[in-house]
DNA sequence: TCTGGGGTCCTAGGACCC
DNA sequence: TCTGGGGTCCTAGGACCC
């Protein structure tokens, strides 16, 4: 018996629910996204396999997936059904003598222990397909890394090991970016210092680091680049520290009246998270897309913490006042965030190490 | 082809206090 | 005249992930 760390993670997650719910749909180019309207502002969520084989993924703009593939059924995002499709999924999970970590609506991390991860993974590949009807593929790690980074490698459908023994051999040679936590921007700033590979990373000057990203990161980065990476899956629920609503408008918001009135509005939705969070907000932000698309963010630290929706507009419109206006709007954001004191440490029982 | 929405964490500078 | 060092709070910005 040895411990293991499993990540699980459904294919084609929010196209495969839409498919349960209409099997007509099974086969065909699925995209999901905004109002599910193809002429809108928004973004692709989720794209089925047989979208994106003409090219259509996740954040690529509706109407580019449109012009790409106009034959592609448009669907509406329809967050009440992932969210019960997600539910039933860890439920599976849970029925299994394992600890799950909840990573987003179709991700969990798994801890068990067992002689052969292999049979975990496929048991639990059949279970969540029999209950639920969706597959999913497994990856298994000696950490959480490296059960996340395997994950890939066995999808659509299957099981890949990742673990020290083969992690030079499957990683070694791959772009940073390939690394979790390591995305475009980082990977550039690590290409000019001459690191360009995984193993370029891991064997790197860890002075050279700290002094281009900072004591943690630079560290840390080089960490994850020889695979180190957490190994306790812990099924305490995660405490939030913010909600926000934010709000892409089909038409640039040019008038001070408008702009204030959607503020408010946002405020006022982010009130109802904040009640039923059951937690004041301590601080208020305000966030600004400019035309053509340059985003500013301010925020304030509201004289006592309230979870009032007058008290959060109000807020709110006092930031909004603080910013340089001049130029249309094309989306707006509140957020309010919650203290870090009032979450009271939870006892880890379910602690898997 | 103009670029969503909801989150988290880290860094850094200035204010302020001792 | 010139003026240390440390700690904490507040805020803005950057980056990443799903």
């Amino acid at each position: 018996m040895a411990d293991w760390v499993l990540h699980v993670d459904l294919d084609q997650f929010i196209a495969a629910v839409e498919v349960l719910r209409d099997p007509s749909l099974r086969g065909k180019p699925v995209v999901v996204g905004g109002n599910g309207d193809p002429t809108e502002r928004a973004v692709v969520a989720t794209a089925s396999y047989e979208a994106r084989a003409y090219g259509v993924h996740s954040g690529m703009p509706l109407r580019t997936a449109f012009k790409k593939l106009p034959d592609a059924v448009f669907l509406p995002a329809d967050h009440t059904l992932y969210e019960a499709a997600s539910a039933d999924v860890m439920a599976v999970l849970r029925s299994f003598p394992v600890v799950v970590e909840v990573l987003g609506w179709d991700e969990a991390f798994v801890g068990a222990t067992v002689d052969d991860p292999f049979d975990l993974a496929r048991s639990l590949q059949a279970a969540v397909l029999s209950s639920t009807g969706l597959h999913c593929s497994v990856g298994i790690g000696d950490n959480k890394l490296r059960a996340k980074l395997a994950t890939d490698f066995g999808k659509p459908a299957g099981v890949f090991r990742l673990v020290r023994a083969n992690w030079v051999e499957v990683m070694g040679h791959r772009p940073t970016s390939a690394l979790w936590g390591i995305g475009t921007k980082t990977a550039r700033k690590l290409a000019e210092l001459g690191v360009a590979t995984v193993t370029d990373l891991a064997t790197a000057d860890v002075d050279v680091l700290a002094a281009r990203f900072g004591p943690r990161m630079g560290p840390y980065f080089r960490s994850v680049a020889q695979g180190a990476g957490d190994t306790v899956v812990s099924a305490t629920p995660w405490v939030v520290k913010s909600r926000s609503h934010e709000k892409t408008f089909q038409q640039d918001l040019a008038s001070m009246d408008d702009i204030r009135r959607e503020v408010v509005a946002l405020a006022h939705q982010v009130a109802l998270d904040v009640v039923t969070e059951g937690r004041p907000a301590v601080r208020v932000g305000v966030k600004v897309r400019f035309v053509p698309f340059f985003t500013k963010v301010r925020s304030m630290k509201l004289p006592a913490p309230t979870s009032s929706g007058p008290e959060l507009a109000d807020a709110a419109l006092v930031v909004l006042g603080r910013f340089d206006h001049g130029r249309p709007v094309r989306l707006l954001g509140v957020r309010a965030e919650f203290s870090d004191d009032d979450v009271e440490p939870t006892p880890s029982s379910s602690t898997y190490e």
